[in-house]
DNA sequence: CAAGTGTATATAAACAATATACACAGTAGT
DNA sequence: ACTACTGTGTATATTGTTTATATACACTTG
């Protein structure tokens, strides 16, 4: 039960998802501070933990910190840890609303490039949402 | 003035477009024949003018070639040439509006991940689309 | 100085792009 | 008919970039 009792093992990408693994991490750890799942000033697990516990390399982690850092989300302290920052979920939301942002700028693009109108995208975004 | 006669110089890739240069080709002559610029039956350049033209290998023309044949846009005919096919314009309007389906699908899950409400997500695309 | 932390370097696999050599289809000359 | 030529698409081996890894290094604290 070692592995099981890792806090974050949620968090753990998958090969599936198409992304790449640095992004899933980083994306998951994004979410748990925008939802104010992790306090400011609290310590993420170590480069190593981390990695253990959710079954990648030290390196993939080191790159899903370095990710947050430069969004303001996290900091980190050589010899000390990883910490969340002060104006993390500030941050966080920050974020991953560019994150929507460009998104939606690369959609728009294909309907120019589709030649699709205007109420035509809206149309379409509408009908995606009711059919959930 | 002989690279400048070339019918089909619109349609270089450029790197700082950010995608696969194979893509933009295939992106762009599917434009054309959505458009009714290409007639079907119509013959397309041979890889070596199509590479020569577009200041490419063979190669990557070879990979635009082979992802528009996949939709049904184009067929190819070893030692003779590539053509137009019948059915061109419903193909490749069907692809690009495939395209905005999933562009569109990539940025709702985005909104998700980033806890945005549907009314928000509409509200950021319409803004996007007045503010051009 | 010992144990924990983040950091940096060298390596393997996958993808994009290339150059080069190969195989097929039509056609002009004989 | 036949052959060889020219043009077409096809396949193989190579280079550079990105993702992910293992391993060794450097910093901080008790």
């Amino acid at each position: 039960m070692s592995s099981e009792s890792f806090p974050f093992a949620a968090l753990a990408p998958s090969a599936a998802r198409g992304l790449p693994f640095y992004r899933q991490i980083a994306d998951a750890l994004r979410r748990e501070v925008a939802a104010g799942r992790l306090a400011p000033g609290s310590a993420l697990p170590s480069f190593r933990d981390m990695a253990e516990g959710l079954l990648v390399s030290l390196i993939t982690v080191k790159r899903a910190y370095e990710e947050l850092e430069q969004e303001g989300v996290i900091y980190r302290h050589q010899g000390v840890g990883t910490f969340v920052a002060e104006a993390a979920r500030a941050a966080a939301r920050e974020a991953a609303r560019a994150a929507v942002d460009g998104a939606l700028t690369a959609a728009l693009a294909a309907a120019r490039e589709a030649g699709m109108a205007d109420a035509e995208l809206v149309a379409l975004l509408t009908q995606k949402l009711s059919a959930e």
